[in-house]
DNA sequence: ACTACGCCCTGTAGTTACTATAGGGTCAAG
DNA sequence: CTTGACCCTATAGTAACTACAGGGCGTAGT
């Protein structure tokens, strides 16, 4: 397939498609004989993953390092061990934070139906550590 | 408390808390007599609320929306919920992926342990959708 | 055959959310 | 009374996109 539809699949614009290949977090696709980029299935998922672990609230190295766990098998053991480990201590955290904020809202939301927002947490969810 | 120990207390640059209050994050604090912005816990839990926010994928206009949710307690119910309910859709989803990954990274953490990194699940783990 | 339209290419400039630097004022310590 | 750490404003630079400009490919219609 060629970059607009493996964008219009993932649901990103064309242009982000080709900056993520030039910083390196998707192949250098192979080209057609018009010079046209030819992406397959293996494209689609890697994109649909740099998308959403952005989504996340991942920067583009912390990426290429969750990228790494899936690329470098061959890489030592400690190495890998070293980058799971860190990422899963950020994403512990992001799930805790997350639900703070998922029960505040669920409040608000509740409240609301009740017809009074009083007593909103919401700053607070986030608020400690 | 001025500027540079507020930054301190939440970990961010100085200037950082200049740029939230120009985007309006952060309200403008009183003066000193030499000009100096005087802050209180208050903005701390604020500017903490901003930048975990942040940290979880939120843009800018994201968090200004769930500021209105603990700002405005004046606005009409409707438009609480709304603000609450669509905020809520996508912590729903963030947490569903972020356990995705979790449980990726644990899997990870578990096979290098024991000798081996064969078959990394990680990009399937925010494959789908 | 031709041309119109949509999509592709490269490269550069603009936007968002910071981050760093320049140029100058405040103030407690020495 | 000056030196150092901090504050102020304003502007320029960086990261991660996003939008154009200028030009080529490819095929559907006349």
């Amino acid at each position: 397939m060629k970059t607009g539809e493996l964008a219009r699949l993932v649901g990103v614009k064309v242009e982000t498609v080709l900056f993520y290949e030039k910083a390196g977090l998707l192949p250098h696709p192979s080209r057609t004989g018009s010079n046209y980029r030819a992406y397959d299935q293996s494209h689609v998922a890697r994109l649909s993953f740099v998308r959403r672990a952005r989504a996340l609230g991942f920067d583009l190295q912390s990426v290429r390092k969750l990228l790494t766990l899936a690329d470098d098998k061959e890489q030592p053991c400690e190495a890998i061990d070293a980058i799971a480990t860190e990422q899963l201590t950020e994403v512990n955290r992001k799930i805790a934070d997350l639900k703070a904020l998922q029960s505040e809202l669920r409040s608000i939301v509740g409240q609301c139906k009740s017809g009074s927002v009083s007593d909103c947490r919401i700053i607070e969810a986030l608020g400690s550590l």
